[in-house]
DNA sequence: CCTGATCGTCGAATCGATTCGCCAAAAAGC
DNA sequence: GCTTTTTGGCGAATCGATTCGACGATCAGG
């Protein structure tokens, strides 16, 4: 069923069904009441395929995630799903190409098949070649977390700096001397991941700011981990008295090692961070942490690639995010010595 | 940059280019090579949509998923991740829709756009009208779940009732004598929810053949909801002393709630399941479960979903999976009264 | 009553690939 | 050496939509 029966249906010419459905030039009202009727009758849509071809464009966006070997994360599967919503909002479709490194066959696919009008890159290292790609095939993309370059493109963030920076004052605030962050993976701060780049630049400089006592541990993407990890900085540090963290994977883990030591939340020892609402309030007691807006990311991200499919020229824009605090019960006065 | 420039480049005609590229007829040698070479330059692809309204099919999958809204859950997750790989591996693209309900924009424009080549159903209910829309639109497809009618068409799915009996067997043979399901929530239950269904069914069957008293309760699928259910089980039914579930979301309420009763499993309660390995391991202790092979089920979906694009006529083909029961750390001899 | 503008519709070209029929040159057969 | 077959490549039609130029009908102005 093309438009070809349509018009035929109709009494007309494949032009002036094409004319009734986008308004472009005027069609008599009775005429495009005879048109709709033979539409809504056979229940036609125009191919997605010769229309893309005719326009030049695809109503599709491209969203690259993590390869699956790498387990996603809770957050970056809520950010896929707000994506993907976001797009059906404004009638468009997501295309995912699971691709860690350049030269992926999915990725490509896409980028040089002209699969899609633009692409959201998740995931970002400092360097990253996907991104000089993309600007090759001049096709328009937003990446999720920024470059070494970030003036060049467009991209959404939240800013792990300032918001580990917060957590570090409102621990400062409740008497805190001596605090540590733990970081995310060893491997991932190797290969220069920008959120734990920036959260231990933000440490740091509230650390130093503040006069607090400092230490910065890395610790795996997962509970077996944080266990392992909140169990040694315990011993080896006794000093500490609160622990802020952007590792929500491992926050199961913290808090079994903590409830296993006989420390008891927020009496003894403070926790704070950044971490998804559900990570957040799953934690025992309910972890004082920025949520991070993988709903606003997600559509943030839409919006601007629209704006850059739409005026691909334009300076690039940027998102950064810095979503407030929630106070929960994690956090508490410095235990007196 | 289409198949016209690489045409005139090589000193050849369109259609030579095209055969080189497809291998349909013969090519010399020496005209392939000059061909491949100004490919290899100018990193040509063919054009997506040109070639997908020539060809009739688009080389894309659709995966429709839940919406946002409800919060997928890790195996859902992990699932979409498995079915995008093996996608991937077939050189296929897949396109997301998030739809609940039928009569979704997302889903229409997926299916009566032609924009897919075939579809994947996942979180099916019992009676589900988009697969009424499917067939009706003659687009393959196979549902993750299956339907009140399974004999039509073609599905991949779990077989809970197996798995929740033998674990009922497997807490029988230890000798507990009242045990209790903890199934997903009311909700889901009450929508014909499939997974719920036939856990709740195999459930009962075993018990019955095993002359074993039983208890099924639901329960939200959300760590709370779970450290609820588990309080309430305990106080209300104290001779139960073990219990099985398929309910992954809620086992860290459910762990809370016995350590919090003081409860050591599995010394004075068993516990075992139905659930994605991480959740497992993440128990403590870790959980004796049928580990959900979410990856086996994605790509027994492409497969299917292949097969059927492949030969649309052919009778429908299932894929039921038993995966074998993990006996990790939950399980154990009933306790002495 | 004739001319010029306006309105609605139509036909044809176009997007970029695939594929069928055909033709010329080279190879094989007698 | 001439016919027949094979081989390699070319031109044109096609997929289903959009869009531009044109054309006939209706209507207003002089």
């Amino acid at each position: 069923m093309n438009i070809g029966e349509i018009a035929r249906r109709a009494g007309v010419s494949r032009s002036t069904v094409s004319y009734a459905l986008s308004g472009k030039r005027p069609v008599t009202e009775e005429t495009r009441g005879r048109i709709q009727a033979v539409i809504d009758e056979l229940g036609y849509r125009p191919n997605a395929a010769a229309r893309a071809l005719k326009e030049g464009r695809t109503r599709t966006l491209g969203l690259v995630i993590p390869p699956a070997s790498l387990r996603l994360t809770d957050m970056q599967l809520s950010f896929v799903a707000s994506v993907v919503e976001a797009a059906a909002r404004a009638d468009l479709d997501v295309l995912l190409s699971p691709s860690g490194g350049d030269h992926d066959r999915s990725f490509e696919r896409i980028v040089s098949g002209r699969r899609v009008d633009g692409v959201i890159l998740m995931e970002i290292r400092l360097e990253d070649e996907r991104v000089a790609r993309l600007q090759q095939a001049g096709l328009p993309f937003v990446t999720i977390g920024h470059t070494a370059h970030p003036h060049g493109t467009c991209w959404v963030d939240v800013d792990y700096g300032t918001l580990i920076a917060r957590c570090v004052h409102h621990l400062a605030d409740l008497g805190h001397r001596q605090i540590a962050l733990i970081n995310r993976s060893a491997e991932l701060v190797a290969a220069g991941y920008g959120p734990a780049h920036r959260a231990l630049q933000g440490f740091t400089e509230a650390a130093t700011q503040r006069g607090i006592g400092s230490l910065t541990v890395t610790c795996g993407d997962d509970a077996a981990a944080g266990e392992d990890c909140i169990e040694r900085l315990r011993e080896d540090h006794p000093e500490i008295t609160a622990a802020v963290t952007l590792n929500e994977a491992a926050l199961p883990g913290i808090q079994r090692g903590l409830e296993r030591a006989g420390v008891t939340v927020p009496r003894d020892f403070s926790i704070a961070g950044v971490a998804a609402r559900h990570w957040a309030e799953d934690f025992r007691p309910q972890l004082t942490a920025a949520d991070v807006p993988t709903l606003e990311m997600g559509a943030g991200a839409v919006d601007l690639l629209l704006e850059r499919i739409a005026a691909p020229e334009a300076s690039p824009r940027h998102l950064l995010l810095t979503p407030p605090i929630s106070l929960r019960a994690s956090t508490g006065p410095a235990p007196i010595r």
